[in-house]
RNA sequence: GCCCCCAUCGUCCAGCGGCCUAGGACUCCGCCCUUUCAAGGCGGCAACGGGGAUUCGAAUUCCCCUGGGGGCGCCA
């Protein structure tokens, strides 16, 4: 049989890196096993998922990469991948499950609900409702009868446990005790998350539940139910979860953790991706940079590590700036031009499109993030100011006056515009100055640029061009007098 | 309170009874290269949570403790 998994997110908040990640493993187990790779929408909280959220999941899955084969957007066997449209579904198989007698019409009032677990936790009980408020089942009848409001439970056959191989956890057990009636119909007709995933995955045809460890201990919910409704039970797979950099579970005062967020702090969705991949698995040698093909032909689920990650952003810094390197210098551009236009807050011209592909090799080298490169390049196409500290640094130094000004000199004479002729011109004045290139360099990069840190300084000064590069000289060296 | 899961450098991962005086990557620290900043090269610091048991032999198996995480809703 072949295999079907799917990602199956609730539109409630923006797609998280705990989410990317777990949209990933299940991508890389079809991609990897020849499957199928479903996307639908666990939307049956209807009071808290919005559109918004679910086209941000939407964008998120996709600028990862994670092309899926089946669900919104492209369609397949089922009519629809979103819970919200499928509610006859749920409530023709709960009734089913009433009829067979699986399920039962539930009338304990919260506050008894509450009572009860109270108590059970009070007396070291687990706190698992096993429906002993419920009227027998004539009464039961005759009040739905009667239109008295109700919910529909699952009735957990007790004594028993359910016992299931997880693939990354290997056996699980669990006692039916600890595991209570739970709702699978609201008292409003609405199925609850259990019902509409479990039924969800029987109807699709779901071989492999890849999901986030926080639902391990419903997996007895979604076993139990599944063969009541007379179906062969999915082999799980619970992924551990991503903690913060202080180990407690990730939240946004630990930062961002929507992955949208990242591309707009200019990471690559390459270098997230394979970050993402690594926070649990590895591809068995000592590799850490592993393209997405690479990474599907080696992904093995049951290679996946059992404990929780912390998600650092330190790696991830590096490796986007592996890259970001990694780029052909077309592509950077490309992926870099609205950045800097939006930086400067106009388009730019076509001289100046070609100054940025001649300067972009060199900021491509040092870039960590897409963001940082408006401001690298900023001197070549706007005013420049004088970064106070860089000139308190730099210009103010025994010979800086003498440099720009020598510098402006033999740059005034040269008959070619290229990097080896203003190298010559330049290193020809060092040594007729008797400076260093440190001492006699340094300024010239505050004067042209504004600032002591710069893309290296003869290709800069070729960029910037002969007339602009003499009138910033000139006028570094007025300040310096 | 009850149940479940987890436990190797600060972080991510390798290790699946002898190849381990525990390996790689990130971070950090030196040095080299160098016109700045990066990148790159070389080197360094740094871990098997504790206690039992099994075994000729344990990071690797078992038990207990401790620590961390998750769950216990008419949320998902």
């Amino acid at each position: 049989m072949s295999v079907r998994v799917r990602f199956a997110p609730s539109p409630t908040g923006f797609l998280h890196v705990g989410g990317g990640r777990t949209a990933l493993y299940n991508y890389l187990f079809a991609r990897n096993m020849g499957g199928t790779f479903i996307l639908r929408s666990d939307d049956t909280d209807r009071a808290r998922s919005t559109t918004e959220f679910q086209q941000d999941i939407l964008d998120s899955v996709a600028w990862l990469g994670l092309d899926w084969d089946e669900g919104i957007e492209v369609g397949g066997s089922s009519e629809s991948y979103r819970q919200s449209e499928r509610l006859a579904r749920y409530q023709e198989v709960a009734a089913q499950l009433v009829a067979d007698g699986k399920a039962y019409h539930s009338f304990a009032s919260p506050e008894q609900l509450d009572e009860f677990r109270k108590e059970a936790m009070k007396e070291g009980r687990s706190p698992a409702y096993d429906g002993r408020h419920e009227p027998d089942p004539g009464e039961a009848a005759a009040l739905v009868a009667a239109g008295e409001p109700a919910t529909v439970r699952f009735a957990v056959p007790r004594p028993g446990t359910t016992v299931f191989t997880d693939v990354v956890r290997d056996e699980v057990t669990f006692d039916h005790l600890q595991v209570d009636d739970f709702v699978i119909l609201r008292s409003d007709g609405t199925p609850t998350y259990h019902l509409a995933s479990t039924v969800d995955d029987v109807d699709f045809g779901i071989t492999h539940v890849i999901r986030g460890e926080d639902l391990l201990s419903s997996t007895p919910k979604h076993i139990l139910l599944t063969e009541a409704m007379g179906a062969q039970r999915a082999t799980y797979a619970h992924l551990s979860l991503l903690m913060g950099p202080d180990g407690k579970k990730l939240s946004k005062r630990h930062g961002h953790t929507a992955i949208k967020a990242y591309r707009d702090e200019g990471y690559l969705a390459p270098a997230v991706v394979n970050y993402l991949a690594l926070l649990g698995w590895s591809p068995g040698d000592d590799e850490t940079v592993v393209d997405l093909d690479e990474m599907i032909r080696r992904f093995d689920l049951n290679a996946v590590s059992k404990n929780p990650a912390i998600f650092d952003t330190d790696k991830l810094d590096w490796m986007n700036g592996v890259y970001i390197r990694e780029m052909n210098p077309d592509q950077f551009v490309a992926s870099v031009l609205d950045l800097v236009e939006a930086g400067l807050g106009r388009s730019l011209g076509e001289d100046e499109q070609a100054t940025l592909v001649e300067i972009a090799p060199h900021v491509q080298e040092r870039a960590k993030h897409l963001t940082e490169v408006p401001d690298q390049v900023r001197f070549l196409f706007s005013e420049i100011e004088y970064d106070e500290s860089s000139w308190q640094k730099v210009m103010t130094k025994e010979g800086a006056d003498v440099a720009v000004s020598a510098a402006r000199d033999s740059i005034a004479g040269l008959e070619s515009w290229s990097v080896e002729a203003v190298e010559a011109a330049l290193r020809g004045m060092l040594e007729a100055k008797g400076l260093s290139a440190r001492k006699g360099l340094q300024p010239l990069r505050v004067a042209i640029s504004g600032s002591s840190v710069s893309p290296p300084l003869f290709e800069s000064i070729v960029a910037l061009g002969k007339e602009r590069t003499l009138e910033r000289l000139s006028r570094a060296h007025s300040l310096q007098a």
